[in-house]
DNA sequence: AGTGTTGCGTTGTCCGACAACATGATGATA
DNA sequence: TATCATCATGTTGTCGGACAACGCAACACT
């Protein structure tokens, strides 16, 4: 038998630079918010050439690891749930996800995660949620959009309301998706705004009551009808969302 | 009241790059597989020296949408959920999620998922899933990395079969997260080994009677085991995982 | 106060160059 | 003829230096 021998990697420069960097900023090194050197600091510390350290930066940006701030330099960032469930929801959607995948997701997910929210939720953030509700209501928008937004905002705010960073992230990614589906066939749904409302209305009425039960009861309700809706606008439900 | 003006942005060079191509794999005028035009011929098109493009092409590199291929060329490559999963997790564990944040997630989303997976089981699967069962119990590894491993990818396994990539997608980053939270307990809790594989066990019975309610019961159980295991290696729950 | 001006540091982009490497063609050898 | 070594070519990774555009701060001016 012989002796298989690792495959050595030799990383290129750039890709160094950025797996240094982000080394740092994972432990601790570098605080959230310090400025990162300027490139031609960086070059020297490095040992490398401007076009290289450019290209590892490229990376950290891309990464959003760092932030462009005053002066255009470089600010060491932590990504936050809205950054990850963007890019998240970008790459799903891009990977051809069907509407009913999306859908599927979010009956599988909000029902269960509405016992939590019930239980977590503060007045301070119920008494948001009506505030948006109530808006929503008076608004008399034929906007398609604006329902859109007023839909997805709603489950925003309950996922928001869980104080579990994980469970934000993960949900408001599915938040991203949900938006851009019902995007494409709201304008053929023309009850939508008023089934919408009645379903927000009922699910604010059981967290108010704390009521877990009948909060994750109404929340699959609503997002059955969701489904009614890809019917109604008579898409397949099993095309892509993009 | 005076007019607020939209701070007009003149993006840079290697950033529009980044975007045109985006545009070109979106639209699907660059499919999965194709190869990228080289450096050179980029430089040619765009009308820019390599030093800017290949900024671009980092960027690219990055989001995952390219991808390293014979000759060190770039190929066209749509990211797919494992792709999604790790940069979502990596970028949650760099957040600073807690211990409990992950468990909870775990609480809240698997055995709300354990119905739909009983459903759509298929016999080849779980066949799958015995199999690496009993090859965790027939291994009677002493090394706690192989436990925590043999853990996440029963989970993965469950999670594959629900043949739906959004919600794979989701499960996967939890599954990360959940797997680097474990290995930073298990080498003190000395029983999990055998506590993990009498809860799979349970759960591989309640998946081939089909039985949705015992399969997500005992889920929770397992999970909820998973906790006390935090309890015994006295790690604080709501400390960072990283 | 508010408004030019000037200067400096930094980033964005360009040019040209070369070594390292992979691929495919060429040629030598059995 | 088949196999293997060698070389030419194309591509990427890195370098060095250069310059324009821009942001900021300090200053001078009214």
């Amino acid at each position: 038998m012989e002796h298989k021998f690792e495959p050595l990697k030799k990383e290129p420069a750039y890709l160094k630079v950025y797996n240094v960097v982000e080394a740092e900023i994972l432990s601790g090194a570098l605080k959230e918010g310090v400025a990162l050197p300027t490139e031609a600091d960086l070059c020297d510390q490095f040992g490398l050439t401007r076009a290289t350290v450019r290209e590892g930066l490229r990376l950290l940006e891309q990464a959003d690891l760092v932030e462009r701030g005053a002066a255009k330099r470089f600010y060491v960032k932590r990504p936050d749930t809205e950054d990850v469930a963007a890019s998240t929801s970008k790459s799903l959607a891009l990977g051809g996800v069907t509407f009913h995948e999306v859908w599927e997701t979010l009956y599988t997910m909000y029902p269960s995660a509405m016992a939590l929210a019930t239980r977590r939720m503060s007045g301070e953030r119920l008494s948001q949620i009506r505030d948006k509700h109530n808006a929503f209501r008076e608004a008399e928008t034929a906007d398609p959009g604006d329902v859109v937004d007023a839909a997805v905002e709603f489950f925003q705010l309950i996922a928001g309301a869980l104080e579990n960073r994980v469970l934000l992230a993960l949900l408001q990614s599915l938040n991203l998706l949900i938006g851009a589906s019902l995007r494409q066939v709201i304008g053929k749904t023309p009850k939508a705004r008023d089934r919408i409302l009645k379903a927000q209305s009922r699910i604010i009425d059981a967290l108010e009551s704390k009521d877990e039960q009948q909060a994750s009861h109404w929340m699959a309700k609503h997002i059955d009808d969701l489904k009614r809706g890809y019917a109604v606008a008579e898409v397949d439900i099993n095309r892509k969302i993009l």
